[in-house]
DNA sequence: ATGCCTGGAAACTCCAGA
């Protein structure tokens, strides 16, 4: 049975959870991957998803920052929630379909402004959060499993607006660049956005900080679908709603899609 | 180099985002 999923930084579940239930709607996802709900498990609106069918959930939370939340139609059982790096953040869930698919979702540390770990703690923090990504995967090779999230580094040329210029801008720095391949290569991860897309630009983020974001559109591909070799080809239809940024009181980031035949 | 904007909370100012 085929089914499309979709991951969004959503900054607020609560605050956005018309712009939640809007997308549901038009886009029909089977699984909704979110990050950044800025809320206690407890106070996200689970009604109103349960009302359009997404009846199940998995997810962790903290008050004011971080949270992570699996949506979903399809029966879903929680699969573990990692703590790396050792932060005590809401920054993992995974769960497990009946099909056996495991889906990990991740908001990985955004790293503050600085890219030197030596004067700035939030960029050593969100370093080893990477290499703790990569020694768990080293440690268990997964199988069967897809892995979004906000990983908040936009790791090639074409995934920035100007790669030059952001080299030495967190997110897109050579350092963080090669963590996250680290943490990919040792799960055997296939980027499927960019399986699909090979080609040209791609964003799924843009700053609040520009008067006008879709004129300017210094975006930055911050926002991943990746899946483990033996389903990784099974994935097809991958797209970022750039739309979803323009609507009223948005996220800074655009959902990303892609359909599975499994 | 800095500000631009946005959200949450220990809220009328500050931290975090990236």
């Amino acid at each position: 049975m085929p089914f499309t999923l979709a991951t969004w930084n959503i900054n607020s579940v609560r605050l956005r959870e018309p712009l939640v239930l809007r997308f549901l709607s038009d886009y029909q996802p089977d699984i909704l991957c979110l990050q950044e709900c800025k809320s206690p498990v407890e106070k996200i609106p689970r009604e109103a998803f349960t009302a359009l069918g997404y009846r199940h959930m998995v997810a962790r939370g903290q008050k004011g920052y971080n949270g992570v939340a699996i949506l979903s139609k399809l029966p879903i059982k929680e699969a573990g929630a990692e703590d790396h790096a050792n932060l005590g953040h809401a920054r993992h869930i995974a769960g497990r379909l009946e099909n056996g698919v495991a889906i990990h979702n991740f908001y990985v540390p955004a790293g503050g402004d600085k890219p030197d770990r030596l004067i700035n703690e939030k960029f050593g923090q969100k370093l080893d959060y990477l290499s703790d990504m990569r020694d768990a995967f080293h440690s268990a090779v997964p199988q069967k499993s897809i892995l979004v999230g906000d990983l908040n580094i936009a790791p090639r040329e074409d995934d920035v607006w100007d790669h030059k210029k952001l080299l030495k801008i967190v997110s897109h720095t050579p350092i963080e660049v090669e963590a996250l391949a680290q943490a990919q290569d040792a799960g055997n991860w296939v980027d499927v956005t960019r399986a699909d897309i090979p080609d040209g630009n791609l964003y799924s983020w843009w700053s609040y900080r520009a008067s006008d974001w879709d004129a300017a559109d210094k975006g930055r591909r911050l926002d991943h679908v990746w899946a483990t070799p033996d389903i990784s080809n099974a994935a097809h239809s991958s797209r970022i709603l750039r739309d979803v940024r323009g609507w009223t009181q948005p996220s800074d980031h655009a959902p990303v899609l892609a359909t599975f035949d499994l």
